[in-house]
DNA sequence: ACCCGCGTATAGCCGGGTAG
DNA sequence: CTACCCGGCTATACGCGGGT
């Protein structure tokens, strides 16, 4: 039963499915999509599409239509330009409950953050997209200190309220816009329809999966995570398994499942893992201390086949091309050589050859 | 009186990018 | 090459309230 709920997880979750072919048909069947690292995000939605390029995301970046905030978690997501505002008002009031503490310790008052404010607004206002360092001379400028998270937490929190987000990036450096100017205000979703809206896209691309995962996923609670369930059943299905509830979208349930036993090296951090809070239908427990080595919040990336992670792979990308090094948990020589299609095809999206391929 | 589920708060940890 | 910073997940503890 758990084998079939990871290889249905593999269709939801877009990555044996053929049916999405923008990053932002991407982003929106996921709802939201887990960015911790920059580059590895661009894998994750390029390992969803057929044929995709990394300037290919970048481009549905620039063009508006998929942006970095912190809504699920407060942890950094891509999500719908459109969808930004209602899902960081939903999810921002307990983050920010919970970093008052954190707030005090930085020294980070009201007064201190409302300046920071008005001198990033000042600075942004036009359709200006300003740099992380940038912004942080500003701030020094003005005789507020940067240093010790102190810069990035206020960055933090400025977004999670809605005010910036990130836009582009200019070569390797972050830049900050003003949300408002980057994306039109659509309406406002009241909080019901927030949550319902929010349980559809989770179940849509991460089903079969518990209410407990998507309380953890969204960062609500649970109590919140079975109202929006509620309201959206009926276009749910329901099964048990493990003793526990699980529910999908009824529109991937349909149909011959493709190729789900093909092999995918997965991004770090990838929302295969990261979206729920039980991972253990696709992770084995003697396995999950090396993704997560001293269980320290730092997801390496999977090599996953039929659905299970059996190994972890490493990329070094070099001016001539990409090194890639493979370790499998299991003996699968008899998988070799769909691992190296597989590494092929990340080298098309990074558009870089690739050099060399290496199994420990 | 006790258990259990739930929500909140806090400490600890370290891979990888980047600057120097 | 080295040092530093970024970033957020997990474990753990604890308080609360409803059910038995």
């Amino acid at each position: 039963m758990t084998e079939s709920i990871a290889l249905r997880r593999l269709i939801h979750q877009g990555i044996a499915s053929r049916k999405l072919e923008t990053p932002e048909q991407v982003v929106k069947k996921l709802g939201a999509m887990q960015a911790q690292d920059y580059h590895q995000a661009l894998w994750a939605i390029g390992t969803r599409l057929p044929s995709a390029t990394v300037s290919e995301i970048e481009r549905s970046i620039e063009d508006r239509k998929i942006l970095l905030t912190w809504p699920m978690r407060g942890t950094i997501h891509f999500v719908l330009s459109e969808d930004a505002r209602w899902m960081l008002k939903l999810t921002a009031s307990r983050i920010l409950a919970q970093s008052k503490r954190r707030q005090e310790q930085l020294g980070l008052d009201e007064r201190t953050i409302e300046r920071s404010r008005r001198i990033f607004h000042d600075a942004l206002q036009g359709d200006k997209r300003i740099s992380r360092p940038v912004l942080m001379q500003l701030l020094e400028d003005e005789g507020i200190g940067t240093a010790n998270q102190r810069g990035y937490h206020l960055l933090w929190y400025l977004s999670q309220t809605a005010f910036i987000c990130q836009g582009p990036r200019e070569g390797k450096q972050q830049t900050f816009v003003l949300l408002d100017e980057w994306v039109p205000r659509g309406k406002e979703l009241p909080m019901d329809e927030a949550l319902a809206s929010l349980a559809e896209s989770y179940y849509g691309g991460h089903g079969p999966a518990t209410v407990h995962d998507f309380a953890w996923w969204a960062g609500i609670t649970l109590a919140d995570a079975r109202r929006g369930v509620e309201a959206v059943k009926s276009r749910l299905v329901s099964e048990k398994a493990n003793g526990a509830e699980y529910w999908s979208s009824e529109s991937e349930t349909a149909g011959a499942a493709p190729n789900v036993t093909s092999v995918y090296l997965l991004p770090g951090f990838d929302e295969y893992l990261l979206g729920y809070k039980d991972r253990g239908a696709v992770l084995r427990e003697e396995y999950a201390p090396r993704i997560t080595p001293g269980n320290n919040g730092i997801f390496m990336p999977t090599i996953v086949i039929d659905g299970q992670v059996v190994g972890l792979w490493k990329r070094t990308v070099k001016k001539k091309g990409i090194d890639i090094e493979l370790n499998l948990f299991e003996p699968l020589d008899e998988r070799k050589p769909d691992i190296l299609v597989a590494a092929e095809r990340y080298c098309r999206f990074m558009e870089l050859p690739l050099v060399s391929i290496t199994f420990e």
